[in-house]
RNA sequence: GGGGGUGUAGCUCAGUUUGGUUAGAGCGUCGGCCUGUCACGCCGAAGGUCGCGAGUUCGAGUCUCGUCACUCCCGCCA
C-alpha cells in the first residue's frame, strides 16, 4: 500500500465499499459526539468523512488532532445508512472507518480558519495567503484561472498561433507607465527595466517572420492599484498577427473570447460574435465613457439644440459659451419622489459638477424647474430625441463637451443601478474603435499620443501631412466587457517614414526617435510585414468569470494596495555589500529632497 | 500627492448619535457532557492598551486635534 494514499479525498464511491483504503489530507472539520467522532478529510479533490468509535484505542489520539493538521487515514470504506447520506459532497454515500491514523504535520491554532465562508481582513488574508488559498473561494478561483488559461492556450494554438517567449530583463520604455528598474552589476550606473508589456518584442517577432504570436505574458508597471488593477505585475494574453487589418484581429479574437466566456460563464449569456463596434466618439456621446457597459440599456443623447437660445438662461448662456447639453433618460422614473431627483443633483454637485437638471414628463407636461422655462416645441423636441414620454424623466448635464460627457456617463451608471436596469446575468462585449491618434495636453501645452505611439494612423502619411493632428484617428481599438476594459490593441505602424512623422507631431525630433526606438526602427527598415495585435488582461477575464469585484481575489499571491508582499516581506532592504556590488548608494530623503521631488 | 470609509476579544461585529457602575454577542480556543453528525448539539471558562498620541472634562470606547494602518476613489495606468 502506498505510504500516503491509495485514493484522493474526492474519489471514493459505493463501488469501493469493503476495500481498505488510505487517504491523506487536511483535517477540515471534526464533529465530536462523545461516543462517536467524525473527521472530514480534505484535499485538492474533495472531502471524505471518516468516523471512529471510542472502543478504538487510538480514539483519543484522533480526537485531539487540531483542524488543518495533515494526516494519513487508513481504513475500510463503508456504505452510509440511507438517512445519513450527504448529497452535497461527491463522496457522500460512503465513509471511512478509521483503522490507522498518522499525523504528518500538526497545525497550530489558525489565524484564519479554513472552514466556513466568513470574511476576513485582507491584510490578515495576505499575510497568511497559504491558508486563504486553502479556503473554498480562493482555491476555486485559482483553479478556474488555471483552467481558463489552459483553455485560451488551446484555442489560440488551434487557430495557428505560436506561443513564444520574450525577455523579462529589457530596456526602459520612454512612453507609458513607470518602469520597474533592475540595476546592472556589470555596467555601473546602468539599469534594465521589467517590460510593461512585450510590445516591441512581439513586433520584432512579426518582423522576424513568425506569422502569429501569442503568449500568456507577465507585465510590470509601477502604478498605483485599483480594484481591477494589481500593482506591480499582471498577465496579458499577448497577441500579434502579420498581414492583417483591424477586422482580421477582431475575427481572430472574438471566437476565443466568446468561447472562453461561454465555457466558464456558468450559463450566463455571452455576446455572440461579431461583437458590436462602437466608434470612440459615439461611445463618449452615448455612454459618456470609452468603456461602455452594454448591460445598462440607457443611452445618452445630445439635446443642445433644444436649449440653444431658449429662455432657460442657465443652459442657453452656457451654450453660447461653448457648452453642450446631454440628456440621460430615466424611463419610468416619474413615480419617484422629488427627493430622488434632488439626490441626483446633490450627488453631481458633491462630485464637483455644477449640477444635474431634470424634467419629469406627466400628463402631457414637463414638470420640474427646467420644464417651466421651456416652450412646448422645445419639450417635444427633447422627447423626440430621447424617445421619452409620459411617465418618464430625463436628466441634463450641461458643461463643456468633455465634462458634460463624463457627468452624463456617471449619471447613466448611477441611474442604471438606482432604477434597477442592469442585467447582471450576462457578459456584454463590444469593440471601441477609431480612437483619436493624438490629443492636446493642457498641462504640457502640446499635442501628445493619446494611445499607443506605434499605432498606424488612419489615412497613413497623407493624414499626418494634411489633417489637423487631433482629428486624425488611429487603427486602435479596445475590447470591453460589462464596462471593464479588457484590452487595447492596434494595427501597428510598420513604416519608418510614417513613424518619424507621427512622432514629429507629438514633439519628437528624428534624433529623439532614433535614440529611443532605435531597435524597433532598425527592424522596420529591413522588410517588415504589416501587422497588428491585442493583449486582453488575463486577470480581468478571470475576475469577470469568477464574479469577483477585486482582482486580488483571482491572483494567488498578490501585492497589497501599497505594492507590498506581506507574506514574503517585499520590498525589503538589502545589505551594503549587495548594494556595493550593484554600484548603488542609498540617499536619505531629506525634507528638501521631498519638496523638489514632489 | 488628494478625497471618502473603516479601526472595540484570535476573527466577524454591536455599543459612539445624547460622555457616567464591572465594554457585550456570535464564531474560534480551552474544559465538561453527548452514538449518526456533516454550520452537530448542550453546559462552563479563559480571552480587551476600545489603532496610537495629545487635549477638553470630576469622568472619554463615546467629544476635539494630530498621527498610523487597511481599503475604495481621483491623480497615474503610451
Amino acid at each position: 500500500m502506498h505510504i500516503y494514499r491509495t485514493h484522493n479525498c474526492g474519489e471514493l464511491r459505493e463501488n469501493h465499499v469493503g476495500e481498505v483504503v488510505r487517504l491523506s489530507g487536511w483535517v477540515h472539520r471534526k464533529r465530536d459526539h462523545g461516543n462517536l467522532l467524525f473527521v472530514d478529510l480534505r484535499d485538492d479533490f474533495g472531502l471524505t468523512q471518516c468516523v471512529i468509535e471510542p472502543k478504538n484505542p487510538i480514539f483519543d489520539h484522533v480526537d485531539s488532532i487540531a483542524p488543518e493538521s495533515v494526516v494519513t487515514v487508513t481504513g475500510e470504506v463503508v456504505l452510509r445508512d440511507k438517512e445519513t447520506i450527504n448529497p452535497s459532497i461527491s463522496t457522500g454515500t460512503i465513509e471511512i472507518r478509521i483503522g490507522e491514523f498518522k499525523v504528518l504535520s500538526e497545525a497550530e491554532e489558525l489565524p484564519i480558519p479554513v472552514f466556513g465562508d466568513q470574511e476576513y481582513p485582507e491584510e490578515l488574508r495576505l499575510r497568511h495567503r497559504f491558508l486563504d488559498l486553502r479556503r473554498e473561494r480562493l482555491h476555486h478561483n485559482i483553479k478556474l484561472r488555471a483552467a481558463i488559461i489552459e483553455d485560451i492556450r488551446q484555442r489560440m494554438t488551434e487557430q495557428g498561433f505560436t506561443e513564444l517567449q520574450t525577455p523579462i530583463l529589457t530596456a526602459s520604455s520612454p512612453e507609458g507607465a513607470r518602469d520597474y528598474l533592475v540595476p546592472s552589476r556589470v555596467h555601473p550606473g546602468k539599469f534594465y527595466a521589467l517590460p510593461q508589456a512585450p510590445q516591441q518584442f512581439k513586433q520584432l517577432y512579426m518582423v522576424a517572420g513568425f506569422d502569429r504570436y501569442f503568449q500568456i505574458a507577465p507585465c510590470f508597471r509601477d502604478e498605483d492599484a485599483r480594484a481591477d488593477r494589481s500593482p506591480g505585475e499582471f498577465y496579458q494574453l499577448d497577441v500579434e498577427m502579420s498581414f492583417v487589418d483591424q477586422e482580421d484581429v477582431f475575427n481572430a479574437i472574438e471566437p476565443v473570447m466568446h468561447g472562453v466566456f461561454q465555457k466558464y460563464s456558468d450559463g450566463k449569456e455571452v455576446t455572440p460574435a461579431p461583437f458590436p463596434r462602437i466608434a470612440y466618439a459615439d461611445a463618449m456621446l452615448q455612454f459618456g465613457s470609452d468603456k461602455p457597459d452594454l448591460r445598462n440599456p440607457l443611452r445618452i443623447t445630445d439635446v443642445t439644440d433644444a436649449f440653444s437660445g431658449s429662455s432657460f438662461k442657465i443652459f442657453s448662456n452656457a451654450i453660447e459659451g461653448g457648452a453642450v447639453v446631454r440628456a440621460i433618460p430615466a424611463p419610468g422614473a416619474e413615480q419617484n419622489p422629488r427627493s430622488f431627483f434632488d439626490k441626483m443633483n446633490e450627488w453631481a454637485r458633491e462630485n464637483g459638477w455644477p449640477g444635474l437638471g431634470y424634467m419629469v414628463f406627466t400628463s402631457g407636461e414637463a414638470k420640474g424647474p427646467i420644464g417651466r422655462n421651456l416652450s412646448k416645441e422645445r419639450i417635444r423636441m427633447i422627447q423626440e430625441i430621447t424617445s421619452l414620454g409620459d411617465g418618464d424623466a430625463v436628466f441634463f448635464a450641461c458643461d463643456e463637451v468633455k465634462r458634460a460627457s463624463e457627468l452624463a456617463g456617471a449619471a447613466r451608471d448611477r441611474l442604471g443601478i438606482n432604477l434597477n436596469l442592469i442585467d447582471s446575468d450576462c457578459f456584454r462585449f463590444c469593440w471601441v474603435i477609431d480612437y483619436p491618434m493624438f490629443e492636446y495636453d493642457e498641462e504640457k501645452c502640446q499635442v501628445v499620443f493619446s494611445h499607443n505611439p506605434f499605432s498606424m494612423p488612419q489615412g497613413g502619411l497623407d493624414a499626418l501631412n494634411k489633417m489637423n493632428s487631433t482629428d486624425i484617428l488611429g487603427f486602435q481599438y479596445d475590447i470591453v466587457c460589462n464596462g471593464i476594459e479588457l484590452s487595447s490593441g492596434a494595427i501597428r505602424n510598420h513604416r519608418p517614414d510614417i513613424m518619424y512623422k507621427a512622432f514629429e507631431l507629438a514633439g519628437y525630433s528624428r534624433a529623439d526617435v532614433d535614440m529611443r526606438f532605435g531597435g524597433m526602427l532598425r527592424a522596420l527598415k529591413y522588410g517588415a510585414p504589416p501587422h497588428g495585435g491585442i493583449a486582453p488582461g488575463i486577470d480581468r477575464i478571470v475576475m469577470l468569470l469568477a464574479g469577483e469585484p477585486n482582482i486580488r481575489e483571482v491572483v494567488a499571491f498578490p501585492l497589497n494596495q501599497r505594492a507590498e508582499d506581506l507574506l514574503m516581506n517585499a520590498p525589503a532592504p538589502v545589505s551594503k555589500s549587495h548594494l556595493r556590488e550593484l554600484h548603488l548608494r542609498l540617499v536619505e530623503a531629506s525634507d528638501g529632497d521631498k519638496e523638489t521631488n514632489s
